[in-house]
DNA sequence: CCAATATATGCACCACCGTTCATATGTATT
DNA sequence: AATACATATGAACGGTGGTGCATATATTGG
C-alpha cells in the first residue's frame, strides 16, 4: 500500500455489494464448475431423467450421481418429481441453459482468438 | 440399472457435447466460483485498478491477489497493460458482466421465491 | 409383510485449491 | 549501480469437495 489511490478505494468500495452476495454469487457458480454437474446439466438440456439413467449415461456410480443431484436441487437449477419407484430430475429454470450458454460462448470466442493469433503485449 | 432407457440414452448420448468442451466449461465456471476472484471481478466492473489497490481494498494479501489475477487472466476474464512499476487490471469481454448479471438474477429470483413460498412437493 | 428395485445418506479417503511466507523479477529514481 | 517500489512465483500448509462403499429410506408387487 505504497502509492496511493484513495480516490478510486472509496469509489470501487460504494458499488461493491455485500460479502454476503458475493459469497452466494461465487456459491451459485461453483456448483457449475464441476465437470460431472456439467454433464448432469447438459444431459437434462435434453430431456427429463431418471437417477439410474444419468449413471448408466455417465458410466459413474448412482451414488455419485445422487450426491450431485442433491448439489444442484440446493442451488435450485434442478427439480424432480416422483413416479412410483423412480424419481426423474428436470431442468428448474431457464437460466441454467442461458448461463452455460455464456459460459460456452466465452469460450469459443477466446478459443477462436487463440487460433487467429491475438497479438498480447 | 434396472429399468431401461435405451431410448433416452441414445437420444442424449448424441446430443451431448465432447468431454473435452464440458470439462473447459466447468473449469470456466470454476474461475466464477470463488469469492477472492467474484470480488475482484465486481472491483473491475467499475473500473481497472492496480493489484495493490485490489489488495487494500479487499483487505488480503498483495500475493493472493496476484496468484488470483493470474488464475482470472488464464481464463481470459481480465487483462492487463503495464504503467511505470505498477499494473493496471481490467476486464477482459463482456461475457463476465452477462455472466455474473445472469447468476446474479437466478440468485435474486430464487431468493424471492423462498420469501413468497412456494409449494414444495 | 417381505422381497426387490430406485434413490438417498453418512463416512472416509484422496486430490485439488486458496492462502501465506519467502523470494525472485521488473521498473524507476538518484 | 544501488535502493525502493510493484508485482510475480514457488513451496508448503490446511481446508474443502467429489467419489465409492456400505447402509438407510421409500415404493411397488406378491
Amino acid at each position: 500500500m505504497a502509492h496511493n489511490h484513495e480516490e478510486i478505494l472509496c469509489k470501487v468500495r460504494h458499488e461493491l455489494p455485500t460479502d454476503e452476495l458475493l459469497c452466494d454469487l461465487a456459491d451459485l457458480f461453483k456448483v457449475f464448475g464441476d465437470t460431472t454437474r456439467m454433464k448432469i446439466l447438459y444431459s437434462l438440456f435434453e430431456s427429463e431423467m431418471c437417477v439410474c439413467a444419468i449413471a448408466e449415461l455417465l458410466g459413474m456410480t448412482q451414488s455419485a450421481i445422487s450426491h450431485q443431484l442433491k448439489v444442484l436441487k440446493n442451488a435450485n437449477l434442478v427439480a424432480n418429481r416422483r413416479e412410483g419407484k423412480t424419481i426423474y430430475y428436470f431442468l428448474a429454470d431457464e437460466h441454467v441453459r442461458t448461463i452455460v450458454a455464456q459460459g460456452f460462448e466465452h469460450l469459443i470466442e477466446k478459443h477462436h482468438d487463440n487460433r487467429i493469433g491475438v497479438i498480447e503485449k
